[in-house]
DNA sequence: ATTCTAAATGAACATCATTCATTTAGTGAA
DNA sequence: TTCACTAAATGAATGATGTTCATTTAGAAT
């Protein structure tokens, strides 16, 4: 058998390789598809040195940590970030679009939630690129320099927080047996969102976007109000 | 040695004591002050047994997993939480001092934030206590009960976003050799809370306190004006 | 007296991320 | 050409950590 054809069972003898088996690029690609299929519980570094047909040791080569593994998928899903509606759509309604598609696509990886939130950006290309993309859209909106930045970590603290609660489960607010010691409580989830008059127009799929919708039209409201 | 001065040191036998030793109460104080003196790195299942003199093992007969010990602080913790002013201030100002309060205890507990926001709060008296409190903070304001848990929500969303923010390093926007590629972002970055007339009574200690005030006072006013 | 349950010990496990010695392949300098 | 150096792979070992299990003991219930 060709060694370009090498069977996935088959054992690569130790040793350099003439061609590099790994990259940064197959390293993330591959996360990202064992995430798809497990989950982050199915992220190891064994399973991720498998699912490349690898020694777990040889991704030490080519990342410091798992957490250089996480920071490369997170690089990766921010290029899915859509900050489109900044460059031609009022800044309303082009916040809106990208804190959707931002918080869509982090909710479902939670985990990388601390990676983006609390490492530096300096090694993470298309992250920085969504920011300038952003601060453009800031910036041709009259926003002045000195107070965009505090604009968009406010607004990208609640989309963490929000997806977050994306994945909440439905009887998050579930009293049990305390119910009878907080009435006001209970009785408030029990009638969360019944449509009233005012919001039987509304679009919302499920509890956790109900609040998405209504804390973002909220602080969005309330940026554009410092503006004027 | 009698055996209530019982030294650190000494192993106790196999077998039931006469008294018991651990409590959730005893493992909950314990966990904090684990926590307290050497962060959540340190609060490890072997290291929480030892500050109580107990096998690892024994702590099994009290909590289900390590994360029934973290909801045991968090629900702990959410008893620091003042929510005071909701029952003689103004809704706009409880909910603000509610906010800082919130913010600030989880900020300093980081790794709570998930079982915060995903756990069902039934097992966790001292949350839902909390949520009571807001809700007639809420409904004395005339919020609609239908309404209500989605503005919670909303709020404790970017609270959590904002706590993980202030941990966040000062170098998080650095954008390293990409400056010269993302020129808008960059001087954004550079710019970011210089003092204008508008904001020169402001308060922040820093940059995250800044991010803080500015949602927090966009939100609330965005929220405040959905009532009326 | 016997049985059952609660709460402790101590040994063992399983899972993981990570490190290290070793091997091999290419590259650049002498 | 030779030699030294670096990069990139293997495979074995390590250390940390959460968790389980058999066993022991004490008190309560039958």
């Amino acid at each position: 058998m060709e060694p370009a054809q090498r069977a996935v069972q088959e054992r690569r003898r130790a040793g350099r390789p003439s061609q590099a088996v790994l990259s940064s690029a197959r390293i993330t690609k591959a996360a990202l598809k064992l995430v798809s299929h497990s989950g982050y519980k199915g992220l190891t570094m064994a399973a991720l040195a498998k699912s490349l047909n690898v020694a777990p040791s040889a991704l030490y080569n080519h990342v410091h940590s798992k957490q250089d593994v996480l920071l490369l998928v997170e690089d990766h899903l921010m290029g899915r970030v859509d900050v489109s509606a900044f460059t031609d759509r009022p800044w309303v309604e082009a916040v809106s679009i990208w804190a959707h598609s931002y918080r869509n696509v982090f909710a479902a990886h939670l985990p990388l939630i601390p990676v983006i939130a609390l490492l530096p950006v300096t090694n993470a290309p298309k992250t920085i690129t969504m920011y300038e993309a952003v601060t453009n859209g800031f910036l041709a909106a009259g926003w002045p320099p000195s107070a965009i930045i505090d604009a968009i970590v406010a607004l990208e603290s609640f989309i963490y927080g929000s997806a977050y609660d994306a994945n909440a489960p439905g009887n998050i607010f579930d009293t049990g047996t305390m119910a009878p010691a907080v009435p006001n409580f209970s009785a408030a989830v029990a009638r969360r969102g019944l449509k009233s008059a005012e919001t039987a127009g509304a679009t919302a799929r499920n509890d956790a976007d109900a609040a998405f919708e209504l804390g973002l039209a909220a602080m969005v409201a309330g940026l554009a109000a410092t503006l004027t």
